[in-house]
RNA sequence: GGGCGCGUAGCUCAGCUGGUAGAGCACCUGGUUUACACCCAGGGGGUCGGCGGUUCGAUCCCGUCCGCGCCUACCA
C-alpha cells in the first residue's frame, strides 16, 4: 500500500531531514577499496571569507549532478571536499573586523593575529560548508581538506623545497606591483587594471649646459623625484643629436642623461620618455638594458621616503600635487591635458597600486609551462567550451614568472631561514637549526607566506594525501573532471596543470569544465562590494532547492553567461511542483496495485511512453557526457511534461478506469515504472524532491534513489507503432485545434468521422480519441461531409469534425480561409524549388525527393480545403 | 592595439555537421475532464543586427559594417 502525498510539496523540511539520512547511510563517501570504476572530482575549494554566492551554487549543483549521475551509472564517486585559506582576502576580512574594534594586526602581533584569523576560519569554514550542504552536494564529507591543514601544509613545503633545489624557485629584485594598503606584493592577476580619468603633464627639463630643454609627458609627475634619465628613440631625428647629453632635473636639480632607447614610441607625446627604473615597469626593464641607477622614493606605506628629498613623507596624492605646483610656479609645467587611461588596482581593496623594487620569492614557469600546453594541445586535457583553449595558449606561450611570495602573516610561511652569519639562505623541509652553508644557529626565518595559489596549484593531490603513495592517491587521482570558472584558469587550472605534471607525473584531469559567468538582470557581474548578487539561500528559502538546482542547470549553456533574475525561477518551482502531482495522480491509482504480481502484456500507450522514456534518459545522457547541461535538463523536463504528463497519463485514465482487470493492472505496473525512471533520471538535478516521491512508490524498498541506478534501457516500441501513436497525436492535435479556433468548451462534445480506410485506428484508438479530443464515438464512413462538419486533413484522412451547429459555419470558413492561406503560401515555395532546374539537378536526391512527396500532398490539401470552402460558402450564402 | 564571444518572438534564451525557425515566461481566447490554476486546450507574434559573397538553397559558411560583452596588451 503506498504512502500518500501531501497535497503541496514542502521543500525545506524533507531537504533537512534527506540530506541527514544520506549522511548517515553513508551514501557519499568513497571506499577507494572497491572494484567499481572510478569517478573523481576535486571541488574549486570556496574561500573561507565569507557566504556562498549564486557562482558557488551554480557551480557546486553542476558538480553534484556529475556526481551522482556517476553513482546511478555504478562508478565509485570520489568527490573531494574544502576550503581554501585565501591569503589576502581573508587577511583583510579579519583586518576590516579588528579596525571595527580600533585595532590592526599590529596591535595583536603576528601570533595572536593568525590565531584570530584562524577563529575566522573555524566559524566561516564551517558556515560555508553547511551552506553547501544546504546544496545537497554529495562531497565526502569525511574527507574535508583545508589548505593549511597539516598534511597539505607539508605538501606546500615538500614543492618549495623540490623546486628550489631544482633552481626553479629563486630569489630576485623585481618591480613588483606593490599595494600600499595592504603593504603587500601583488601578482598581475591580482591587480586589475580599471579606468582613471587622469592628466597628461607635460614638464620641461633643461639641459645642463644651457643649449635648450627637452619637454616630456607623463600621467605621474611625483615620480620625477625618481628619474634617472630621459629617454629618446635611437632614430628620432629631433631628439638623437642629444643622446648623451645630460639634462637637470626639475626641483631636485639632480644631472640625469639622455639615453637611447627603442622602446620609446616616436609618435606619443614629445617622442621623449622621462625614465624612473624603480617605479614603472617598462622604465625599469630599459633601466636594466642600460645599467640606469634605480632610485626608490617609496616607502613600503606609500609615503614618500627620503630619497624625495622636501617631499619626503608625503603619500603619492600629496607630492603630486606639490610637485605640480612647485613645477608650475617655476614655469617647468608647459600643458596638462585630460587623459583617460587604465590603472592597476588591488584585487582585494581596491587601492592604487604602487610599482616597487623589492626582494621577492620567484618561481620559474617555462620550464613547467612547456608540459602544461602541450597536455591541451594533444588533447590530454580538454576545456569545455573549447574556446577557452585559445585563450590558455595564449598565456602559457607568453608565460612570466611567478611572483610567490607575499608580505602577509596569514598563509604559507616560507621555508626558508636566512643566516646572520653568512647571508645565505637555508631552504628545509623540517624546521633546520643551523645554516646549511656556514653552520651558525643565527638563523631567522622568512617572514613572508606564499601566494595562496601556491597551495591551491596542489589541490588535486595534496588533498589526496601526497607526497605520501596513499590508497586514495592511487585510487582516485588522477581525477576526471574539473569544473571552476573560467576567470581562473590562469590563477588555479594552468598551475595545476603544471603542478601536477611536475610533482605526480599525470595530469591532474582530463576534461575542465568552464561553467557560466551568473550576472545580474541587467547583465552586471555579481559584486559583493557594489551590493549587486542574489544569495542562493535566499533563493533557496523561497523556491526550494530543487527548483533552484533545476532551473541553474537549465541556464548552463556552453559559452554563454547567465542572466539570472528571480523570475527564471518559477519555471523550476513549477517544474517541481508538477513532478509531485504526476506522483499524487499516480499514487492515487496505485491503491490496489501489488508490486510483486506479475504484469500482463502491457498495452501500446503503455511501451510507447517507457520507450520515449528510454529515448529521454540515453538524450540526458549523451548531454551530460559533453557537459550540456541545459540539454539534460530540458530533455527530461520535455519528457515528464510533455510527453509523461500531457499524454501518456491522460492515456492511462483510460486504462486505470477500465474495467478489463489485465489492462487496468499494465498500466499501474507502467506508472510505477515510468515514475521511477523518471525519479531516477531527474535525481541528479533535483535530488530531494525525486527520492522523496521515490520513497513512498509501492515498489519502494528502502533504499535511496542513489543506491540504485537508472532503469534498464530496452522496453522497445516497434516503428509501426510509434508511427501509430504519432497519428494518433496528430489526429486528437487537429481535433483540439478544430474546437479551441471555434472556442468549444470542454462539455461541449463533437462528432467525428473518419474515412473507413481509418476503421482499424479508429478502433485501436476510439476509447483515446474520445477522452482527449472530447469526441463523441468516433464513425467510420466514406459519405461526404455535412453542411455543418469541418474538415481536416490528417494522416492522409479526410476527417470530418460535426459541429451539429449552424452557427459555427461562419467560423468554420474563416478557419478554412485562413488553412487555405497558410497551404498556398508552402506550395508556392515548395513548388518554387521544384521549379528551379538547379535545384532538381544538384540538391541531394533524397531532398528532391522530399520537397516532390510535399508538394503532392500540399495539392491535395489544398483541393480539400478549396472544395469544402465552396461548398460552405454556398450553403451559407443559399441560407441567407 | 590585439584575441575571443554575443546580437534569433515583447522578455530570457535553445537551435549538433546549411534544406521553408523552437522553448519557457508574457499576451489573447476558451476551460473545475479521476494529479496539477505553479493547471489544461487553442491562438497571435520573428526581413534569425545591416550590407555583400559562396551555394540550387544560409539563422547556420566567408567578408565587411554597426551595437554590446569578456580576456589580453609597455603608448609614458
Amino acid at each position: 500500500m503506498p504512502a500518500e502525498l501531501d497535497k503541496r510539496f514542502d521543500p525545506k523540511p524533507v531537504e533537512t531531514r534527506l540530506y541527514r539520512a544520506w549522511m548517515e547511510r553513508g551514501l557519499f563517501r568513497a571506499p577507494a577499496g572497491d572494484t567499481r570504476p572510478r569517478f573523481s572530482m576535486v571541488i574549486p575549494p570556496p574561500n573561507v571569507t565569507g557566504a556562498l554566492h549564486l557562482g558557488h551554487a551554480l557551480n557546486n549543483t553542476l558538480q553534484d549532478v556529475l556526481a551522482r549521475h556517476k553513482r546511478l551509472l555504478g562508478f565509485d564517486v570520489l568527490w573531494m571536499p574544502g576550503t581554501d585559506h585565501a591569503g589576502i582576502s581573508t587577511q583583510v576580512v579579519v583586518e576590516k573586523d579588528l579596525a571595527k574594534r580600533g585595532l590592526t594586526r599590529h596591535d595583536l602581533g603576528r601570533e595572536q593575529f593568525v590565531d584570530q584569523v584562524w577563529e575566522w576560519k573555524a566559524k566561516y569554514g564551517a558556515r560555508i560548508v553547511e551552506q553547501l550542504q544546504a546544496l545537497g552536494v554529495s562531497c565526502d564529507w569525511e574527507r574535508e581538506r583545508f589548505t593549511m591543514d597539516p598534511g597539505l601544509s607539508r605538501a606546500v613545503r615538500e614543492v618549495f623545497v623540490r623546486l628550489h633545489r631544482e633552481g626553479l624557485i629563486y630569489r630576485s629584485e623585481y618591480l613588483v606591483s606593490w599595494c600600499p594598503r595592504c603593504t603587500t606584493v601583488l601578482s598581475d592577476l591580482e591587480s586589475p587594471y580599471k579606468p582613471v580619468n587622469g592628466k597628461l603633464y607635460k614638464i620641461k627639463y633643461a639641459l645642463v649646459d644651457g643649449s635648450g630643454a627637452i619637454e616630456v609627458e607623463t600621467t605621474r609627475p611625483e615620480t620625477l623625484l625618481g628619474d634617472t634619465a630621459v629617454a629618446v628613440h635611437p632614430d628620432d631625428e629631433r631628439w638623437n643629436a642629444l643622446i648623451g647629453k645630460s639634462l637637470r632635473l626639475p626641483l631636485l636639480g639632480r644631472e640625469i642623461p639622455i639615453v637611447a632607447d627603442t622602446f620609446v614610441d616616436r609618435d606619443f607625446g614629445t617622442g621623449a620618455v622621462k625614465v624612473t627604473p624603480a617605479h614603472d615597469p617598462h622604465d625599469f626593464e630599459c633601466g636594466r638594458r642600460l645599467g640606469l641607477a634605480m632610485i626608490n622614493i617609496l616607502h613600503p606605506d606609500g609615503r614618500l621616503n627620503d630619497a624625495a628629498g622636501p617631499y619626503a613623507n608625503l603619500d603619492v596624492a600629496e607630492a603630486r600635487k606639490k610637485v605640480v605646483a612647485d613645477l608650475d610656479a617655476q614655469g617647468l609645467l608647459t600643458g596638462v591635458t585630460e587623459h583617460a587611461h587604465e590603472v592597476p588596482h588591488c584585487d582585494r581593496c581596491d587601492t592604487l597600486v604602487q610599482p616597487l623594487l623589492s626582494e621577492q620569492w620567484f618561481m620559474r614557469m617555462a620550464p613547467l609551462a612547456a608540459p602544461a600546453l602541450a597536455a591541451v594541445r594533444e588533447g590530454h586535457v580538454r576545456l569545455h567550451p573549447k574556446s577557452w583553449e585559445n585563450t590558455y595558449y595564449h598565456w602559457m606561450e607568453n608565460i612570466r614568472d611567478w611572483a610567490i611570495s607575499r608580505q602577509l602573516w596569514w598563509g604559507h610561511r616560507i621555508p626558508a631561514w636566512k643566516c646572520a652569519a653568512c647571508d645565505e639562505w637555508t631552504v628545509a623541509i623540517e624546521d633546520p637549526t643551523q645554516c646549511t652553508h656556514c653552520g651558525s644557529t643565527e638563523i631567522t626565518q622568512e617572514s613572508d607566506v606564499l601566494d595562496t595559489w601556491f597551495s591551491s596549484a596542489l589541490w588535486p593531490f595534496s588533498t589526496m594525501g601526497w607526497p605520501d603513495d596513499t590508497e586514495t592517491l592511487r585510487a582516485y587521482y588522477p581525477t576526471n573532471v574539473l569544473s571552476t570558472a573560467a576567470d581562473i584558469i590562469f590563477f588555479w587550472v594552468a598551475r595545476m596543470i603544471m603542478m601536477g605534471v611536475h610533482f605526480t607525473g599525470s595530469l591532474p584531469f582530463r576534461d575542465v569544465y568552464l561553467h557560466p559567468l551568473i550576472r545580474d538582470e541587467q547583465g552586471r557581474k555579481f559584486s559583493k562590494s557594489k551590493g549587486i548578487g542574489i544569495d542562493p539561500l535566499d533563493v533557496m528559502g523561497i523556491y526550494g532547492t530543487d527548483a533552484m538546482r533545476f532551473t541553474l542547470t537549465s541556464l548552463a549553456v556552453q559559452g554563454r553567461d547567465i542572466r539570472f533574475g528571480m523570475q527564471v525561477m518559477e519555471g523550476g518551482r513549477a517544474f517541481v511542483t508538477k513532478l509531485w502531482n504526476a506522483a499524487r495522480f499516480a499514487l492515487m491509482n496505485l491503491a490496489d496495485y501489488d508490486a510483486n504480481a506479475s504484469v500482463g502484456e502491457r498495452g501500446l500507450y503503455d511501451r510507447w511512453i517507457l520507450h520515449r522514456m528510454d529515448v529521454a534518459i540515453a538524450d540526458a545522457h549523451v548531454a551530460l557526457d559533453e557537459f550540456r547541461f541545459n540539454d539534460a535538463a530540458q530533455t527530461l523536463y520535455h519528457f515528464v511534461w510533455g510527453e509523461l504528463c500531457d499524454w501518456y497519463i491522460e492515456l492511462a485514465k483510460i486504462a486505470l478506469q477500465s474495467s478489463d482487470e489485465a489492462q487496468r493492472r499494465a498500466a499501474q505496473a507502467t506508472l510505477v515504472t515510468v515514475l521511477r525512471g523518471a525519479l531516477t533520471a531527474l535525481h541528479p538535478i533535483m535530488p530531494f524532491v525525486t527520492d522523496e516521491i521515490a520513497a513512498s512508490l509501492p515498489d519502494a524498498d528502502g533504499r535511496f534513489l542513489m543506491e540504485r541506478s537508472y532503469p534498464e534501457r530496452g522496453a522497445g516500441l516497434d516503428a509501426e507503432s510509434a508511427r501509430d501513436l504519432d497519428a494518433l497525436v496528430e489526429v486528437v492535435t487537429r481535433i483540439r485545434q478544430v474546437r479551441g479556433e471555434l472556442d468549444l468548451p470542454q462539455s461541449t462534445l463533437v462528432g467525428v468521422a473518419f474515412p473507413i480506410a481509418a476503421t482499424a485506428f479508429v478502433q485501436r484508438h476510439s476509447a483515446a480519441i474520445r477522452a482527449l479530443a472530447r469526441t463523441a464515438p468516433p464513425t467510420c464512413s466514406d459519405e461526404p461531409p455535412s453542411p455543418t462538419a469541418s474538415v481536416v486533413l490528417v494522416q492522409g484522412w479526410s476527417l470530418r469534425v460535426e459541429l451539429d451547429d449552424p452557427r459555427f459555419v461562419a467560423d468554420e470558413v474563416r478557419r478554412l480561409e485562413k488553412e487555405l492561406l497558410r497551404v498556398d503560401k508552402d506550395l508556392a515555395i515548395t513548388a518554387k524549388k521544384l521549379d528551379n532546374p538547379s535545384f532538381v539537378e544538384r540538391a541531394k536526391p533524397e531532398v528532391v525527393q522530399a520537397e516532390r512527396e510535399k508538394l503532392s500532398q500540399l495539392q491535395a490539401e489544398r483541393g480539400s480545403v478549396h472544395e469544402r470552402l465552396e461548398k460552405l460558402r454556398r450553403a451559407a450564402g443559399g441560407e441567407t
